[in-house]
RNA sequence: GCGGGGGUGGCGGAAUGGCAGACGCGCCAGACUUAGGAUCUGGUGUCAUAGACGUAGGGGUUCAAGUCCCCUCCUCCGCACCA
């Protein structure tokens, strides 16, 4: 009697509030908090190695702590619940965890911001995104959490550097690095995004520094190989073509040019050695080691005016200096380098679109076949030699060429190879440049090594000390963690705090014991995100970054989630430890994600949803307002998993209108379901059709949403079949034991295959229908095949290839008997009486074509 | 410029070469209601009377094309002086 009273009550707010749209009939807050915690306190989730079982890792990629969970966050993340939970059902041993990536640049920022420390603002941040995080589901196993910026992770960052260093990989150089005036630190290749910072967007420009590299140079080959031979098909083809690009390989020769006044040799690569004999002029890179040489060599006023041209040119930012239509700037040097082949005298110049870091730095000059020299030429009057005429027989004429002419043709003006088209001509010019000491074949890569010290305090300290007697010494590792100070001020002076701790700094020479400094740079945060996952698999460890066996049992990774801005940073950086770790018997994969999602943006009015933008949608507030089960599932029902997903109040409430009409159902009718719940069925006992379809509706919903979840990851249209089965259980109307007890099955396993999308209320209402287990960890159902069958088909009938009718057949009719009984139909004999019969098309169980003439 | 996706109702989106538009949103009508922005039922590509036309546009292959082939347009994304 209370409970109606209250019941009544509530009927009676939602009569006067029910306009606002938010009275639920089933109180998803309280639900969902009770099933979070019966989980945590069952331990459901959490994962331990047992080679006996078939395993598989599940992987997001962990979040920067940057304060709160965005909408993408809960894309990413409510994807990869599906799936873990899923296959959890499905039998497998899953490994689901999460983490925080969080060293970075933000925490500094906050911290002079709000005048805190980088280390609490970031924990804090931490703590509440945990909370969030909880808050939506999502079935982690919360004990392998791995964070990057506490010394237990961090010490291994330290020691896997060592024992690259050990290896030889990791090298100083003193080099022109990618400068962000903003971030007042370097950056590395890929972290420049069209000419500028890809986090801020300054442009970047060129500056000297004695940096860490490491030689991800020597993996090129590799990386590029395996993209097509382990990663194809898991990996998206955008992603695998961008990485190819990125790793950029060419094939061609290296060359050289005597230049006797400076007693040098000056190396240059080319893809078309073919057409060394329209070699022009040289250019060299601005940073090129020779123009110094040529500098002490020149009158000290044209060394001057050569060191305002290079001045000028680095001091373009790459933006300027690299746009591809971008003005052309040369200086004439008065040297010149000798022909390999012809014994010319080539004039020498320096150009602002001769790149230092590619290849030598330095090009041969061929302007007849190549665009970038032609456009150099014309400007600055060198002449123009084709050495390649059009196969059509065109004669190309140097001084009136309106532009390059890069397509194949045939050799001309080149000696003995005069006549022999492009690709042969590439080739055997090769063979005799090698033969004759000319030249020699090469490969060259685009990937650069990749740079790691930042100047910023917020990192992993890089374990090195320097001391005047013994130089660079590594920390040994006995000595590890060198140890980020964490009660430290971080004020705006445009360097590391580190270098204002003179406890951080001075320390002794691990070598001979005398006074020596710290390295004060950290490493890129691209490090720590590198293996985190090996981690997830044994976390904790004290001994070592990971335990073998367990990083054996676990890895590769099976399905990776996460956005494509990673393409080319932390895909390849990740690939590239995965192949070092191995090569120093670490690991024993060589590929890290054998399959990988990425998926789209959340856009709100047309854009991607940003704080900038002010469209954002807060996730707490959605949460609040409708539960974490509608905010998953809307997510996961609003667009397939790689489209962009457009945000929609309206098809949230949408969502939000299905749970309750799941909880309706189930709360109504929870006696009758109950009751009926003992037993089930099997198909050959239904002799009633509207039962026969409804049993079959079951099975192919089973069938259904396991290919969608599983083969296609198209999650939104697994959803759309349990609300066709949702539908299927209102419209039965029937009342007899035999109806329930099939209501029951369906209820069952509607229940069941949603639960992976959303948890909670799906485990209630389990609950409510007597159920002793937990829904997470109750096997998937199995469609039964005998339930799959059709009684009857409905074959559509077409006369040359137009739709004429529809009929019902009993399913599994031979091809002749079912042509000959369409053609009998009355229907279609009128249809096509006068005409003759061409040829008939019968597909079995679907359609009849009849073509006619006439 | 090069490379890769896309283009389907009012909207998000479905369709192993075989009934285009599943499912949802929205909209329309009705029911229950004092009331409805709740719930339920029905309808909903376009034009029309039968029927025709419809998947960016044009061509082709096929008994049959949103799906395969060729051309064009539009759009999004990545790379962009890489020798």
């Amino acid at each position: 009697m209370p409970f109606l009273l209250l019941y009544n009550s509530l009927k009676h707010m939602q009569k006067f509030y029910g306009g606002m749209n938010l009275q639920m009939p089933y109180d998803f807050a309280s639900i969902e908090s009770k099933w979070q915690e019966r989980w945590n306190n069952a331990h459901c989730f959490e994962s331990h190695t047992d080679t006996s079982k078939e395993k598989f890792f599940c992987l997001e990629m962990f979040p920067y702590p940057s304060g709160a969970l965005h909408m993408g966050h809960i894309r990413n993340y409510s994807i990869g619940d599906v799936l873990a939970r899923f296959l959890r059902k499905n039998g497998k041993n899953v490994l689901y965890t999460i983490g925080f990536d969080s060293f970075g640049m933000p925490a500094e920022n906050a911290a002079i911001k709000y005048k805190t420390k980088p280390h609490d603002w970031t924990l804090s941040n931490i703590a509440y995104m945990t909370e969030q995080l909880k808050r939506m589901g999502y079935s982690y196993d919360w004990r392998r959490e791995a964070i990057t910026c506490l010394p237990e992770y961090y010490r291994w960052n330290q020691w896997i550097f060592l024992q690259m260093y050990k290896r030889g990989i990791v090298y100083q150089k003193e080099a022109p690095v990618n400068w962000c005036s903003t971030c007042g630190t370097v950056l590395a290749n890929e972290q420049v995004v069209d000419g500028g910072c890809w986090r801020c967007g300054t442009p970047v420009t060129k500056k000297n520094l004695k940096q860490w590299f490491i030689k991800i140079t020597d993996y090129a080959q590799e990386l590029l190989d395996d993209i097509e031979k382990d990663l194809n098909p898991g990996w998206p083809r955008r992603v695998r073509i961008m990485q190819t690009n990125w790793i950029g390989r060419s094939e061609g020769a290296r060359l050289s040019f005597k230049i006797p006044e400076l007693d040098y040799e000056l190396e240059a690569f080319t893809t078309r050695f073919d057409t060394v004999y329209g070699i022009t002029f040289i250019a060299l890179a601005p940073e090129h080691e020779l123009v110094r040489k040529m500098q002490e060599k020149m009158t000290p006023e044209d060394a001057q005016k050569l060191a305002e041209f290079v001045k000028k040119v680095s001091s373009q930012t790459s933006i300027e200096r690299s746009d591809a239509g971008a003005e052309k700037l040369g200086y004439k040097t008065p040297f010149y380098g000798i022909h390999p082949v012809t014994g010319k005298k080539i004039p020498i110049w320096i150009a602002n679109y001769i790149l230092i870091d590619y290849g030598t730095g330095a090009i041969m000059g061929v302007p007849a076949h190549d665009q970038r020299d032609f456009d150099f030429c014309r400007k600055y009057g060198i002449p123009i030699i084709p050495v390649i005429n059009p196969a059509d027989g065109t004669k190309l004429d140097g001084a009136a060429m309106p532009h390059a002419f890069e397509e194949d043709g045939i050799a001309c003006n080149s000696g003995q190879f005069d006549g022999l088209p492009t690709a042969e001509a590439i080739t055997k010019m090769i063979d005799w440049g090698e033969r004759e000491g000319i030249c020699k074949r090469e490969v060259n890569f685009k990937l650069r090594d990749w740079l790691i010290s930042r100047q910023r305090y917020w990192g992993t300290p890089i374990p090195f000390v320097y001391c005047d007697k013994c130089g660079v010494v590594p920390v040994p590792e006995d000595q590890l963690p060198v140890r980020l100070p964490e009660d430290v001020e971080v004020k705006e002076v445009g360097h590391s705090p580190l270098l204002d701790l003179p406890e951080f700094l001075n320390t002794t020479c691990p070598h001979c014991g005398g006074p020596a400094r710290r390295e004060a740079d950290t490493m890129d945060t691209f490090f720590c995100s590198s293996w985190y996952f090996d981690r997830y698999c044994s976390p904790g460890d004290t001994k070592a970054p990971f335990e073998k066996s367990d990083v054996d049992y676990w890895m590769p990774v099976d399905q990776y989630i996460g956005g494509i801005e990673h393409a080319c940073l932390h895909l390849i950086y990740a690939r590239f430890f995965a192949k070092f770790l191995t090569d120093i018997g670490l690991t024993k994969y060589r590929e890290p994600f054998t399959r990988l999602l990425t998926q789209g943006m959340v856009i709100k009015d047309g854009a991607k949803m940003s704080k900038s933008l002010g469209n954002t949608v807060d996730p707490t507030e959605m949460v609040k307002k409708y539960g974490a089960d509608t905010i998953r599932l809307f997510i996961l029902f609003a667009a397939p998993p790689n489209n962009d997903l457009e945000w929609s109040d309206r098809n949230v409430e949408g969502t939000h209108r299905f749970l309750n009409r799941v909880w309706r159902y189930v709360e109504d009718n929870a006696e009758k379901l109950k009751e009926y719940g003992t037993k089930i069925i099997a198909m050959n006992e239904l002799k009633d059709s509207k039962l026969r379809d409804f049993k079959r509706k079951i099975h192919t919903t089973i069938r259904d949403v396991t290919h969608d979840i599983y083969d296609e990851k198209q999650f939104n249209t697994a959803i759309a079949r349990l609300m066709e089965l949702v539908n299927a259980v209102y419209s039965l109307n029937d009342d007899t034991p035999e109806a329930w007890e099939l209501k029951r099955e369906a209820v069952d396993v509607l229940l069941n295959c949603l639960s992976p999308f959303c948890p909670h209320i799906t485990e209630e209402l389990w609950e409510m229908l007597g159920h002793q287990d937990m829904l997470s960890l109750a096997a998937w159902p199995v469609a039964d095949g005998e339930s799959l069958v059709q009684d009857s088909v409905t074959v559509v009938v077409q006369i040359n290839g137009k739709v004429r009718g529809k009929f019902e057949r009993p399913a599994g009719l031979g091809r002749e008997e079912l042509q000959a009984g369409i053609l009998a139909e009355k229907f279609i004999q009128d249809k096509i009486s006068g005409k003759d019969i061409v040829k008939v098309i019968v597909v079995p169980d679907k359609l009849v074509n009849i073509v006619v003439k006439g």
